[in-house]
DNA sequence: GGTACCGCTTCGAAAATCGAAGCGCAAGTG
DNA sequence: CACTTGCGCTTCGATTTTCGAAGCGGTACC
């Protein structure tokens, strides 16, 4: 059994059951993220949802969007398609700054070197 | 060898090379959120900051400082400890919401059916 | 010399993810 | 009615990722 991510309870990398621990580890499993950008504008059915991600594994998906409706952030309508809840939508409004940010990110990488990235410092300066 | 994203790049889910594909992917690796949290408002060296989660792998460790130097999000200091970019510093203050929203979940998660949720339904009414 | 940190790698085990196949169902078609 | 089509989703073996204990080489201090 695998545990969903939510505030109060103990998560990876975290026993304090602080809610930010708890979102940080559902927003860092694969595909969540992009889950919740498909569904920025509209309501999709599970293969729609899936092909939009370049034909994830349906077993995934499945179970990205039983996470996802555990922690009230996606639910199905009436249709059963599935669409953001009211703090899901505010939770997507938070990560929209993203989009701005990865064009700059975009715009300042093709200035760079393009392989090899500074080597890493060895040691630490003493104390 | 596993690829890093970036932008323009190829990434897991996405060929279009949309800068934000390139963004959803990184974030969305198991540590790297957690690790920019943690380097919100301090350098950590590589052994502080895996006691600030945990005690997480080394080698996971390692390979995500790799990827997020590589992305220019994160670069070491004249000490060899970590700290955010410039860039790496916008990008967590467009993070920086989550917190709050994260605790607006905890009180209202605290306020649900505990156990089991809504069960999906079945299937998709006529088009 | 010895002790105590440090950044980081190695490598076998465990867990997560992938992906092709396909089940059961509903609605549409002839 | 039988047949097809598309859907949500599960199953299960293969692959990839992550874990985690051990430890290497280095610096600093005693």
């Amino acid at each position: 059994m695998i545990e969903i991510p939510l505030p109060g309870k103990s998560v990876r990398g975290s026993r304090t059951g602080r809610p930010i621990m708890a979102l940080l580890d559902l927003l860092g499993r694969r595909w969540i993220l992009r889950i919740l950008w498909e569904l920025r504008d509209e309501s999709l059915g599970f293969r729609a949802l899936q092909a939009r991600c370049e034909a994830m594994s349906p077993s995934v998906l499945s179970q990205r969007l039983r996470d996802l409706g555990r922690a009230r952030i996606v639910e199905q309508d009436e249709r059963a398609d599935y669409r953001l809840t009211a703090p899901g939508a505010r939770l997507l409004a938070a990560l929209l700054p993203l989009h701005n940010w990865a064009e700059n990110w975009a715009k300042s990488a093709t200035s760079l070197p393009p392989a090899g990235y500074s080597s890493p410092k060895k040691r630490s300066a003493p104390r």
